[in-house]
DNA sequence: CTAGGTGCAAACCGTTTGCAACGGG
DNA sequence: CCCGTTGCAAACGGTTTGCACCTAG
């Protein structure tokens, strides 16, 4: 039923990339590591690997706050936080409330599968950039 | 120092589709309705509007699960069910846990805001397809 | 072998913007 | 009046896509 898929050099050095790293890349940014790798790999290869990528499960696409997407290797959920400064994303690490999918699932009567939640504010260097400013 | 506003016809026009509607329209459709009101408006100053009344907190700018970004009249917080297949996006009404920026704040030391939740699944009308092509 | 993947570059499309005219306060 | 706002249309920029060639299995 589902199309077979191949493992090709590039997308398995976009994976690792990926997986390799703890800051929620963009598309671009995937696109110039990959290129260290595989010299002629092209973006258009980026774009539709991180696509099957994120159709397979494998990452996760975040795409708010922001006019571009960015990426997250890891596949299981969990919340983010979002400088509204400087648009810095970071995982944030507190537990993930599976329970919720259900409580809106007996409210809505709708499948719920999964949610998202993202904080927003000032991260570090920006709350203290704001404070010296003051 | 904040720059002084305006309130034109376009711009109460536009607050007054948003305010009325129970849907999470895309700037084009309210585009279409604006039209139906004063019908020489542009869509550059129905986008330039929806910004404005963003910036100031008057409406919330929904811009994840999507190529384009929705848009809510309500300003208050409150939590958003998207359907994975249709598209369409409703109001939860779970009650929205204020504790968590503070808990974020203190787990991080960041300076959280607000935060967003979105729940992902099948709505009635896409759950009861699925069951039927079954 | 062969069908899925790739590089390239053009197309796409939602959104933004430069500019001259307009109009709210 | 003055300057923020508008209509228009062109530009922008991230993402997608058509095509001929390539390569994993």
């Amino acid at each position: 039923m589902s199309k077979a898929t191949r493992m090709t050099k590039q997308k398995r050095v976009i994976l690792d990339i990926l997986r390799s790293t703890q800051n929620h890349p963009s598309a671009d940014w995937v696109y110039e590591q990959a290129k260290k790798i595989v010299p002629d790999i092209s973006l258009g290869t980026v774009y539709r690997n991180l696509n099957v990528l994120r159709d397979s499960g494998e990452i996760i696409e975040l795409n708010y706050g922001s006019t571009y997407s960015r990426y997250d290797g890891r596949n299981e959920n969990h919340y983010h936080f979002y400088c509204e400064k400087c648009s810095k994303l970071v995982d944030v690490s507190i537990p993930v409330y599976e329970g919720l999918d259900k409580m809106v699932q007996d409210t809505t009567g709708f499948e719920v599968r999964h949610h998202r939640m993202e904080f927003y504010g000032l991260c570090n260097e920006c709350k203290e950039m704001k404070a010296k400013r003051a």
